[in-house]
RNA sequence: CGGGGUAUAGCUCAGCCUGGUAGAGCACUGGUUUUGGGAACCAGGGGUCGAGAGUUCGAAUCUUUCUGCCCCGACCA
């Protein structure tokens, strides 16, 4: 992609609203606009993180065997007056009435929906284990909402529903989560750490929250040390094999967030190994049994006959948040530091002299031969000053930086960057070449 | 939903106290000189000063109502 015909509105000074680091650097890098409290446009820079972010999310789903469907933004009420919600949830269910009068409203979530569609569907214990998920934007009326798409009131979640005929099958379930959700982080770039959550009324050991260490995070947590460098299963992990090693590892030592801490037990811990940080929370999974199969009547026969309600789970994933969550834990001073797996384009490509002719025939040469070879480069063809150029690039974030200029140029020399590391080197345009194909595409 | 701010050019802000023809920097357009870490100069374009009502000869400025947005708290993926 040439800079010149992309749309990438990068803002020199910080707009006076963005409070914290990921939604100033999504702002000022143009990858994002608010268009009212908490509801964003996703511009081409930032749209293309999400678009990543979302296909990673959806290939370790899918690793895991469930299997995606997409339901409405717009739910009818009458699903949520039968699980009894419509009444319970709060003035953060956005209510909107059709021109037929009809209540319906703009769904914060969809327990009941799929609901619905599994028990239209699904009548024998045979069709289980059953994992439905989508990944849809949702709306939550949010009375206070902050931290740029941290904190939005419309957000892109993934969220998955299981269905099976026990309790101890649904822990199964439950497992594959666990472990899709830790490849899934781990893919991103991100260490995530499962820590015990509130189960409220249901109860139980299985519900957790996957919270990312960063200092600007909105809540206080606590682990153990030995979080931050547990291995992670590798992609032939089989899912339909035993995951309770990989749970109980992950599930072994203390990690809790504020509301769940208990200063007695991390008290345990011998102090070199606790860890007291701030998080964010990109994740959250949990089983609640027959709440919603019972009143909705969702029953499936059972080897004997009997037909019982199914036990379900749900998982959730902030596909949106995510994004500022990335942001948060990589950046510098001078801007984002992608991770690979989620960069929009591999390397960016500069030239230091827009209309030198043999400048501009390098960069053209090199950006044909990188995009023919398969790596995404963003070329900054502008006719601009270098230490614009310079930091556009820095801010934006693109994890390879390549450097041409009428200097290297005439003495055969280019530069590459490595943004994270700041690492330089002069290379030759053929070794420039063919160390980013070895990188980039082992 | 309680408390506190704020609203002037695309962005960051001054002007408001003490009413008198709407400003600066950056960005944008044209030009000249520059050119390896956010250049300089010259000439331009761009604002119903958030909206309504009021006071006044005259309102960005004073009064008042409304709205948007931001921050703190309670709440949450």
């Amino acid at each position: 992609m040439r800079l010149s015909r992309y749309f990438l509105p990068i803002l020199k000074e910080t707009p006076k609203e963005a409070e914290i680091v990921s939604h100033r650097l999504m702002l000022r890098a143009g990858m994002i606009r608010q268009q009212s409290a908490g509801i964003y446009s996703w511009l081409p820079f930032g749209h293309a993180v999400l678009q990543k972010v979302d296909q990673i999310v959806r290939e370790e789903q899918n690793r895991s065997g469930a299997v995606e469907l997409l339901m409405p933004t717009i739910q009818p009420a009458d699903l949520w007056k039968e699980s009894g919600r419509y009444d319970d949830y709060g003035k953060e269910m956005l209510r909107i009435t059709d021109r037929h009068d009809r209540d319906m409203l703009f769904g914060p979530t969809n327990e009941e929906m799929v609901t619905d569609i599994f028990r239209g569907s699904v009548k024998s214990y045979k069709d289980l284990p059953l994992n439905l998920y989508h990944i849809q934007w949702k709306f939550r009326d949010e009375v206070r909402p902050r931290f740029g798409v941290m904190r939005g009131r419309e957000f892109l979640m993934k969220d998955a529903y299981s269905f099976d005929l026990t309790k101890e099958d649904a822990r199964k379930s439950y497992n594959r989560m666990f472990v899709a959700y830790l490849r899934t982080y781990q893919r991103l770039g991100l260490t995530a750490i499962p820590m015990k959550a509130d189960s409220g009324p249901i109860g139980g050991d299985m519900t957790h929250e996957f919270i990312v260490l960063a200092d600007t995070g909105e809540s206080e947590v606590f682990c153990h040390r030995d979080f931050l460098d547990l291995p992670v299963p590798d992609e032939n992990i089989d899912f339909d094999g035993d995951l309770s090693p990989w749970v109980d590892k992950y599930t072994a030592q203390y990690a809790a967030t504020e509301e769940m801490h208990d200063e007695a037990a991390f008290a345990e811990i011998p102090e070199e190994d606790r860890v007291s940080a701030r998080g964010i929370e990109v994740g959250h999974i949990f089983y609640f049994g027959t709440k919603y199969s019972e009143p909705m009547n969702a029953r499936v026969a059972g080897p004997d006959g009997v037909d019982v309600p199914v036990h379900m789970g749900s998982y959730g994933i902030g596909v949106s948040r995510l994004v500022g969550a990335i942001i948060e834990a990589s950046h510098d001073e001078n801007g984002i530091i992608w991770p690979e797996s989620v960069a929009p384009f591999q390397i960016g490509l500069i030239s230091l002299k827009a209309g030198h002719e043999a400048t501009d025939a390098a960069c053209e040469g090199l950006y044909e031969r990188l995009t023919n070879a398969g790596m995404s480069v963003l070329y900054d063809d502008r006719d601009m000053r270098a230490g614009g150029k310079f930091a556009s690039m820095d801010l934006i974030g693109l994890p390879w930086q390549l450097i041409i200029g009428p200097k290297g140029v005439e003495s055969g020399e280019i530069e590459l960057k490595n943004r994270r590391t700041g690492a330089r080197e002069s290379l030759t345009p053929d070794a420039a070449f063919n160390k980013l194909q070895a990188t980039l595409n082992s």
